[in-house]
DNA sequence: ATGAAAGCGCTAACAT
DNA sequence: ATGTTAGCGCTTTCAT
């Protein structure tokens, strides 16, 4: 039953032809284009495939004819929730075409990204998902001009040949702070990344926009930067809050995970919410209706976006840009 | 500036050799060994990949020497955190070795985990990361004869060969029952998956036994099946509960999805954790502590896991099981 | 319907 | 130090 491979570990197309005694032309024939084969000689092929066990050489395949069923994704931090369901969406329509997704998360950081993407140009990957980390597209440009389609995700493409997949930051954040204020709220703290991150800034602007709007003062925004946009960032800064800005009375967190560990630090020092601080996340993730207390925030049609994400990159038509409008999703945490 | 590619997208290591006025040996030596070359030389070479944006094509390069840097992970369910946390365990260890992720996600169904193993064979992966679905090994065992290594996850390997990590079910099931039990619930309902999944099969035995050392009735554990291990799942089954077993004062749910799933349900009907309906889940996932209330959950260090998995696939060394002891932490969704 | 053979881009062994 | 070349496994003309 053991295969004559030679001592190679699989067995090649040319194994299997000898096998059948084939030649390699029809065992592709057999695999690629069964009709062409008579029917003999291809339950001859078949059978010598299951007693070697062969399994294409997907390397040599894509060598030669250059079509590639891998897509690249990279987001900015795979432990998110929200990056994981917009990856799921993404595997949904992928796996419509029998394509596999290779996930790389960037944990913010553009050396990351950057190595990320060269590791996907080199595997020949047939298009990239990206959430960049930074403002600077210089390396994604170069890789679509080079031939890799790209599509960016949770991000408005200013390209005209860039597809995108986005919701509204600005309008999102203004939701968001707008109620804190129709609330009363005065001094609200905002939990932010770097504004290097795009998503940071737009929100911020929305922030700061909702503030003139009201007829308060834009500056009089008490803004933290967290180096990480997790659940130990937003941890972090929320203690910095109730130590050194004993004034505010409301926290916008940039998104569900800060927001989670804004929660941490509250309960340890038995500060009430909505009563001792108000909260509001983004995203409006899994956990978010069911945290102590549930959890306000701003909804992003995640797993949808993903999806049609894909759908752009595989799709292959001309260039879009889908701008998804967010939705905020008033819970206990601020009107409790 | 632009290049002379005939067309092709992308430059080849035969273009830049002919920009720079030599071999294909002496790029290739460039490079992967620079040293055996001039400096001189180095330098036109390394201008001329510059100039023509050069990138190596993987698929050649692996073909040629059949040394991937692709390792494939298949999880059950890539919406859950204690697996997005396993693989950001499993990224830390690859970039060690510059090594790439494909991320799949079986959602429990083996057909799926077929598909997802024949993909990443034919991709020609490093190695295989797996939490099988099922029983079965047929596929997997197969595939590691074929040359493949594969080091299972969250599951024991039987396989003398087949690495493991994982932790031990039973034992994580009988505390986190056990607690139960020693708060004076008689009436205790376990949220399962299909006992097809090992996961499922063992901590059903824990349940089980923690009743019988216990001297109560093992048959008096109220089990519910769960067809999906979600938030989702866990909403629905904890309504039939709520319906139709309201003797019941304690659920013990297979994960904190599945938890997470109950909590909703148990708000919308307004049934009070734990004094209507004491709650235990597992993982201990980032947002157990700080749920609406916190929750008892069961610990596992998913990280840790997925690093120590990826490391042992890596490493090559003898196959090990490695087993880690579940914690059980007590928050308020018993004990309040 | 089937076979023979070229060639995808790269690496490594060998030659100079 | 650099060049030449075989060949990895596959698909795809072009013959037969």
């Amino acid at each position: 039953m053991a295969a004559p491979l030679n001592g190679r570990a699989r067995a090649s197309i040319a194994d299997v032809a000898a096998r059948a005694g084939v030649s390699v032309g029809t065992v592709s024939n057999v695999l690629n284009r069964p009709e062409r084969v008579s029917k003999h000689t291809r339950a001859r092929v078949e059978a010598a495939v299951q007693d070697l066990a062969f399994v294409r050489n997907g390397s040599a395949r894509q060598l030669r004819q250059g079509v590639p069923s891998v897509v690249g994704a990279i987001v900015l931090d795979i432990e998110n929730p929200f990056f994981t369901a917009a990856a799921r969406g993404v595997e949904d329509r992928l796996s419509r075409d029998s394509h596999t997704l290779m996930l790389g998360s960037s944990d913010e950081d553009p050396a990351r990204q950057a190595r990320l993407l060269q590791q996907f140009e080199e595997h020949g990957v047939r298009g990239v998902l990206i959430t960049p980390p930074d403002e600077t597209m210089t390396a994604i440009e170069q890789l679509r001009e080079r031939g890799t389609p790209v599509v960016l995700l949770d991000r408005l493409s200013d390209h005209p040949d860039i597809s995108s997949v986005s919701v509204d930051n600005v309008h999102g954040a203004k939701l968001a702070v707008r109620h804190l204020l129709d609330l009363g709220h005065t001094d609200i703290a905002f939990l932010n990344g770097h504004t290097s991150i795009p998503q940071c800034a737009e929100r911020r602007q929305g922030a700061r926009q909702a503030l003139a709007e009201a007829g308060a003062d834009p500056d009089s925004l008490v803004e933290l930067t967290l180096s990480s946009l997790s659940s130990e960032g937003g941890s972090a800064a929320m203690s910095t809050v109730l130590e050194e800005h004993s004034e505010v009375t409301a926290t916008f967190c940039i998104n569900d995970m800060v927001a989670l560990g804004a929660l941490w630090s509250l309960r340890e020092r038995r500060v009430a919410v909505p009563s001792g601080m108000a909260l509001v996340g983004y995203d409006d993730v899994s956990f978010a209706p069911v945290l102590a207390p549930p959890l306000t925030s701003v909804r992003q049609p995640a797993r949808e976006m993903g999806f049609r994400a894909a759908d752009l990159l595989l799709g292959g038509g001309p260039a879009q840009q889908v701008v998804h409008r967010p939705e905020l999703v008033i819970r206990t945490s601020t009107a409790g």
